[in-house]
DNA sequence: GTCTATAGAAAGATAGAC
DNA sequence: GTCTATCTTTCTATAGAC
């Protein structure tokens, strides 16, 4: 064949690096195929040849996202440090964050998206919000983290929350203030438990 | 003219409840004015007639939602109670609010989705917002709640994030033990600062 | 004010050339 | 593997009858 493995691979690899940016940003019914594969600088009949439909593609895209993110880097070399695991709720819970200028995280950004759907899609967020759960939880040290793990849960939905909700209102003085608040207590929930 | 100005008001009471049920459940796009109008027991043709477009329904939608919501009835009669809400966020983070049994609250069905848009829905989302955070800071007690203010939003985000997430999970005792976290954890936050 | 009919644009997915 | 061309469906929005 004219094209190699490593080209298709490329290929749908420029795929998934548009629809999960393009998704996080505009939602996934708001994003056609043509827009997207030109994005990724082919045509719309390319594209079949990479995904069986378009909903496969967006529970691919969601858990690529996840793999792609600041948070997916720390995922490896995870260790308990309390400054680690503050910086890194600070990144999550941030303006930048928020106006998208970071890479988005699908949880935060496709909450409601997802929830309205089946299958495929929804299984692919709950492995990325599983991971998600762990990362917290090893940063806190991995003893006792079954006893941790509501306190964590409980701080996955402010983070959640905070920035899927920051992102929705319209007065960006609201938005920073919500986006505080929940740093300052997501913070304060994980070092009551972290004695 | 035959149809008279209450009949119009019935009509446009029927498309925003058709509206703000479906929209909740499916999500903005997923929905097509015929299927809406259908369910409103109207055909599409008389869609314009009540509203400029389809975006300005969703605005709509999203007010009306709230004003129909079992949060908006306590609005009204709001006093200082513990009890009441505690019970309040009960219901809000239950199963039932998450599987669509009861009135879902547009805030946490829609957050994405409106997100990704401008103008008007975000607006809408805004004031909605907006009265939420007004309704537990009443049910705490109006003085201080300026020095509150941070922690009712923090809890905000708690429940709006607990119901999202929860419903865009795949694992219902992952969602079970998620919303239990986000009540508990609420309740607290809300205590801490009672005093 | 609501209906049926339809214009006009856009979408997902397929077929076949290269 | 990617392209262009197209089938088919679906959608928003409008027009005109009643």
């Amino acid at each position: 064949m004219f094209y190699t493995k490593a080209h298709k691979q490329k290929s749908r690899e420029r795929i998934l690096e548009s629809a999960s940016r393009l998704f996080a940003h505009r939602g996934y019914d708001s994003v056609s195929i043509d827009e997207l594969m030109h994005d990724a600088g082919m045509t719309r009949g390319a594209f079949y040849n990479h995904f069986e439909d378009k909903a496969e593609l967006y529970a691919d895209a969601i858990m690529y996202a996840a793999t792609r993110s600041p948070r997916a880097a720390e995922q490896a070399g995870a260790t308990s440090s309390a400054a680690s695991l503050g910086a890194f709720l600070n990144t999550y819970l941030s303006r930048a964050h928020v106006e998208d200028v970071e890479t988005p995280c699908p949880l935060a950004f496709l909450v409601t998206d997802v929830g309205a759907r089946n299958g495929k899609v929804r299984r692919a967020y709950t492995r990325v919000y599983r991971s998600l759960v762990r990362l917290i939880s090893k940063r806190l040290g991995d003893m006792r983290a079954h006893d941790r793990r509501d306190t964590v849960m409980a701080v996955t939905a402010l983070m959640i929350g905070g920035v899927a909700v920051g992102r929705a209102l319209d007065d960006a003085q609201v938005t920073e203030r919500l986006l505080r608040s929940c740093r300052v207590t997501a913070r304060r929930l994980l070092e009551e438990i972290r004695e």
